[in-house]
Order: C-alpha cells, then sequence, then structure tokens
RNA sequence: GUCCCCAUCGUCUAGCCCGGUCAGGACACCACCCUUUCACGGUGAGAACCGGGGUUCGAAUCCCCGUGGGGACGCCA
C-alpha cells in the first residue's frame, strides 16, 4: 500500500466556504486517521482573482479550525511548490508528455485532449450549436463512497486555453500525479469531472488515485447547495461571532458522517479514531444553524476558565463598542458569573453590559411587572437597610443574609430577588442574584438600589 | 434537454451491506419537573421508512419503474 497522501485544494476566491471547510476537515481526518500526509495546495490559476489577503484568509481560517497542514504554502515539503501559479514549469513538462502519446491537437488556438473513439456531428439542443460527438468506452470510477460509478466522457475537451494557460482539469490532474496524491477527497459536485480526470490520469500512465466524493451541504432554506452568499455559509463569520472553533468542528465532522454511536459531542481524537471514508452518507446534508449554536452552548459550558477568559477578552477587543475593562480581576469575576449562562460568546456584550456601568437601560415591561406583585418598594428599603450589615465575601454569604432578611420579616428570598435584580441589572435576566451581589460589591449595589426606589 | 449521484421524523442521523426488535438518538417545537430570574438539566408528548410494482412465509432493508431532491454539462475552479 503506497503512503496515503490527501489534498485540500482551494482557490483564493475572497471565501472561506463552510463546504471548503468540511472538505477539508474530511481530508485532514482521513490523513490524520491513517497517518498520511495532507497537503495543501492552492488552485490560483485564475491570476486576477488573487490577491495576498485571499491567501491569507484560506491560511486563516484552517489554522483557526486547527486542520494544519503537512505540505504546503508556509511549511514547505518534497513536492512543491504549492501554489499553481508557481508550477507553470511542471504544466509545461506534463503537456509534452501527453503530446507524446499523440492524445492532443490544437484548434482555434487551444489544446485539446482527444477521446478514443468514433466521431460524429450531433447538434446539441441544450447549448445550441453543432458539437463532436465520441463514442468512447465508458470510464469507471470507483469511488471509496459511492462504490462504482460509469460515466461516458464523449467530447474532447479543452486543456490548455488559447493564451496558454492549462485548465483547471489539467492542472488538477498533473498536480494529483506530481504530488502522489493517493486519495482525492472532494465534493460531490466534481463527480462529473472525474471522468475526464481518470482519462488524463490514464493518457499520462498515471495511476489513477482513489476517489472519494462527499455529498453537498444544502443551504439552510430554499433550494440548493449552499452558497456563498447565503447566511451563514462562511467561515470567518463564525470566527467573528465568536464561535468555539472545536464546536464547528465537531458539527461539520457530524454532516455526512457518524461514529455510528448515538454520540454528538466527541473529542478531535476521537473523531480522528473513528473517521474512515466507506463511513460517509451518501446523501446530501441540510445545514442547521440551529443544531450549530447548540454545540457550540455545550462546548462553551464544558469550557476550562481560563480558555474562555481569554476568548472573552479577545471577543471584546474585537468589539469596543463594549465598556474597556480596567480592572482585569473584576472583569474575569464578571465573566465567570456569564460563562455557565450563555449560548454564544456574542451573547456576552449585552449580557454583562450592566457590570461595567451606572447608566444601564431598565426594562420597562420587566418593571412593570415586577412592580406589579407585592409590596418591591418595601422589600427594596428593607434591603438597603440590611446592606450595611451583610457579608459580601461569597454567594453563600449573600444568600445567607438576603434569606435572614426574608425569614425576619416572613417572607420569602423570591420577595427579593425579583425586585432587586431589576434595580440592580434593570432587566430579570442573569446570573444569580447573589454572585451578582457579590461581584459588583455592597457600595455599587446599594448605590444601584437606592436610585432606583428613589426613581419608582 | 443529456449524463451522474441521492431518498428514514421539520432538520442532522442510527438501522440497510448479512431481510424478522413498539423504526433508536440529537436539534427544533410543546407540556411538566427542578429553580433565586434567565438559562442549563430532567421527564414526557407529537413527529419519518416518497409512491407503485416485484422477490419472499416475512421488505425501511434486495430488484425494477416512477416521482422528488441534488450536481455536472465553460478556452471557471
Amino acid at each position: 500500500m503506497p503512503p496515503v497522501r490527501v489534498r485540500f485544494a482551494p482557490s483564493p476566491t475572497g471565501f472561506f466556504h463552510i463546504g471548503s471547510a468540511r472538505t477539508a476537515l474530511f481530508n485532514w481526518l482521513y490523513a490524520r486517521h491513517t497517518g498520511g500526509v495532507f497537503v495543501l495546495r492552492i488552485e490560483d490559476t485564475d491570476k486576477e482573482r488573487n490577491s495576498e489577503q485571499f491567501y491569507n484568509l484560506i491560511y486563516d481560517a484552517l489554522t483557526w479550525l486547527g486542520l494544519g497542514w503537512d505540505e504546503g504554502p508556509r511549511v514547505g515539503g518534497a513536492h512543491g511548490p504549492y501554489l499553481q501559479s508557481e508550477r507553470a514549469g511542471i504544466y509545461r513538462e506534463y503537456l509534452e508528455k501527453l503530446k507524446a502519446t499523440g492524445r492532443t491537437y490544437e484548434k482555434d488556438g487551444a489544446i485539446y485532449f482527444r477521446l478514443l473513439g468514433e466521431r460524429s456531428e450531433v447538434f446539441d439542443e441544450h447549448r445550441q450549436k453543432t458539437v463532436t460527438k465520441v463514442q468512447a468506452a465508458p470510464t469507471v470510477i470507483d469511488d471509496l463512497i459511492r462504490g462504482r460509478v460509469e460515466r461516458v466522457e464523449d467530447e474532447d475537451f479543452v486543456i490548455v486555453r488559447s493564451d496558454g494557460n492549462p485548465v483547471f482539469h489539467f492542472v488538477n490532474v498533473v498536480d494529483d500525479i506530481t504530488m502522489q496524491i493517493s486519495h482525492v477527497i472532494r465534493g460531490e459536485d466534481h463527480l462529473s469531472n472525474t471522468s475526464k480526470h481518470v482519462e488524463l490520469f490514464k493518457a499520462l500512465g498515471a495511476p489513477v488515485p482513489q476517489f472519494a466524493h462527499i455529498p453537498l451541504i444544502l443551504k439552510q432554506n430554499g433550494p440548493g447547495k449552499m452558497s456563498k452568499r447565503d447566511q451563514g455559509a462562511l467561515v470567518e463569520e463564525y470566527q467573528k461571532r465568536g464561535y468555539l472553533p472545536e464546536a464547528l468542528v465537531n458539527f461539520l465532522a457530524l454532516l455526512g458522517w457518524n461514529p455510528g454511536d448515538d454520540r454528538e459531542k466527541l473529542p478531535i481524537a476521537e473523531i480522528i479514531r473513528l473517521f474512515d471514508l466507506p463511513g460517509v452518507n451518501q446523501s446530501n446534508a441540510r445545514f442547521d444553524d440551529k443544531k450549530l449554536a447548540h454545540m457550540n452552548m455545550v462546548y462553551l459550558l464544558e469550557l476550562p476558565a481560563d480558555r474562555f477568559m481569554a476568548l472573552a477578552k479577545d471577543y471584546f477587543a474585537r468589539h469596543p463598542a463594549v465598556p474597556a475593562l480596567q480592572d482585569e480581576a473584576y472583569f474575569r469575576e464578571v465573566m465567570l458569573l456569564a460563562q455557565p449562562k450563555l449560548k454564544g460568546l456574542e451573547e456576552l456584550p449585552a449580557y454583562t453590559a450592566y457590570f461595567f456601568t451606572e447608566d444601564y437601560p431598565i426594562d420597562e415591561k420587566v418593571k412593570a411587572k415586577v412592580l406589579a406583585k407585592g409590596d418591591p418598594k418595601a422589600r427594596l428599603a428593607e434591603l438597603i437597610a440590611a446592606l450595611p450589615a451583610m457579608d459580601f465575601s461569597s454567594d453563600a454569604a449573600v444568600e445567607e443574609g438576603i434569606k435572614a432578611l426574608a425569614a425576619k420579616n416572613n417572607l420569602g428570598f423570591g420577595d427579593y430577588q425579583a425586585v432587586a435584580r431589576l434595580a440592580v441589572s434593570g432587566t430579570n435576566v442573569g446570573p444569580s442574584i447573589t454572585g451578582m451581589f457579590r461581584v459588583l460589591g455592597r457600595d455599587r449595589v446599594g448605590k444601584r438600589l437606592e436610585r432606583f426606589l428613589a426613581a419608582v
């Protein structure tokens, strides 16, 4: 068995699509599972569309997702260069090889690949023109996911444009030969191209790699596959929104693959251990952002405090609309209070805003509701009076304090909780009131309670 | 239009290869429980084998045909 060598070959178009991410992931997983090599190759033959930052977009996205490449740009390797724009000499060399077999011819300045078989002129109604059809033998594709697929390639096709630039089908095959790619794992949209590729491999006398065409990701709403313009289609969007890369990777792995049991949250090492190509589904999968959000929450909940802090800081740094943090220790306390309650990092600023300013809004609907029940003003006054004697050193101590006050007045904890929360945070959504009190501190809590009482 | 791929709850899927368990899990939705708000969590409900033919004692599972969905038909990648 030759060593497993897989490749991910994006073109720098300025977007890193969620479908590309999954193709990269499946390649990476297969390489890691088999102990093989994961090659990154950039298909930048269309020079006008490429720019430096577009390349970086690819590197950044892969790095963020944790999909490191063993050979490719930045890391090098024995089969480079890894940018197609730097491989013109190799393409010329292979074009000569192909020409030597007599399987090419020139027409209108372009170079065509010649199929083997009887020829006839046919009017193609779909394209509204006369084309030369070839009665070629079917090409057999042994696909690791789809099984045996037969397809008849019935028209010669261009391999070098009239401007001298080789086209995708040709460079793709030449690169896979020279980079000794053993398994081509790519989207099912390439299945129809594969017969062209197989014929080229054969004509060049090269071994045909194993193919594995993975199902496509369909857009959430409406028909068709997910495209760059669809909501949630870009990896960088999740990065910006503070999604955890390991959550996105886990979610993506489950789109078209499963561990064979009911587990869904799987450590990447476990996914690597279990992943295999025959286990990949054959049918397309619809993208579900709700499920991704849920996966993200599960990961967020289990995140160690230090890692969460780092992510929170990073998120705040990238969203300067929220108050700057002066006191690191205080910031940390606030963040840790919020962590177990969040669905995603992007909720963080709104969820914690009132910890960082005295100018927080009061939710009028909540206010109306809270003030309508019992005698909240009296509760507030009692709480304010009890504050100086209360112990703020821990959540439990605060809880004791409020409970003692409630007991004294023959009331329950809840009689104080609702109105105190409203006064201190302006809303009825948030961390435990005891944690809020502790972190805000006696002075701030006292001022907020008094100010609120005075205003109602 | 031609060719290729696919088909289990609304969605992701297990089961299919090696026919025979109330067709299992998760997300979403609903109800209840927990509760110090909001979440988390727990329990429960509703929810699927695309249709038709075969093969068979027996079909989600094997075969064929329809239908539906997706993709490809560029001197784009």
